[in-house]
DNA sequence: TTGAAAATATTGAATATTCAAGAATTGAAG
DNA sequence: CTTCAATTCTTGAATATTCAATATTTTCAA
């Protein structure tokens, strides 16, 4: 008999693509409110310290590659939501600002994110969520 | 003075997205090596008990939506790595089968695959890894 | 048994993402 | 200095994904 291979949902990088996908889906829903998706949250939410923050950085913070952030940065200045400065020690470099429209947009998704947070908290519990973001912050460091 | 928001690398839905970006690009990398995507693994892996899967149970199990998950299986008809049966019993489904070519294959993916989850067991740790799977199947099974 | 609603899969058009190449600026070695 | 390599961002073409609509088959109520 050969033996049976190990089911896919045993594999880390199966469960960990499961979890996300079903805990973005719920984001999402949430923030389909706004009309805002998942990545312009993040993107609001890093620019939200008031500094400016370079593409390249910034494409690190909120996990899109750099020809993707480029173009929904587009639409979010088209959106007035952020805006473009050269940066005047570097003039390679683009700094990112959020607005003052922005700013408001950004409160109300965050409010958003906080809800969904706490429905987690509750369904799967305090301990649990706590042990399981240690764990995930963890994992990341050692891939690094 | 404002209270500062809590920074996006404490968000859950964060840290599982950075999370599964990271281990999903090392096992990418791996598979690489066949040229094949993290999905067509997947879809391999599912489909290697020899039993037919229609589209749409597929698709939930390898977290594809049906229209992609259509496309894709198109491409893998092409590469002589899967085909398609009607389902004698319900004709509105299509039964997807593994071939031999097929099998072959899967068997060197999982091979990489199996690489990499000792890598991680390496780096990581066995009971963060046992841990960290408990967490998340237990986070999923709440989801729903 | 018929006809309307539900389930399943695919298609084509609209969007979005990615890859490779390009433009601008800086750094640094000779 | 000058030039060549590295860094940063954007662009355009090639791919891939998604949404909405369609075709087919089944289910089930009247």
């Amino acid at each position: 008999m050969a033996k049976p291979n190990s089911p896919i949902t045993e594999h880390l990088a199966y469960l960990l693509a499961q979890a996300n996908r079903e805990i973005n889906r719920q984001l999402e829903l949430r923030l389909s409110k706004e009309g805002v998706p998942v990545e312009q949250w993040r993107i609001l939410k890093v620019l939200s310290d008031g500094n400016g923050h370079s593409m390249g950085e910034l494409a690190d913070a909120v996990l899109l590659n750099h020809p993707t952030l480029t173009k929904m940065i587009d639409r979010m200045v088209s959106d007035t939501l952020v805006y473009r400065v050269q940066d005047p020690n570097d003039r390679r470099k683009v700094l990112m600002f959020i607005s003052d429209r922005g700013k408001v947009l950004s409160r109300k998704l965050n409010s958003l994110a906080v809800d969904q947070e706490e429905h987690i908290l509750e369904s799967y519990g305090d301990k649990s969520t706590s042990e399981l973001k240690r764990l995930l912050e963890s994992l990341i460091d050692s891939s690094n």
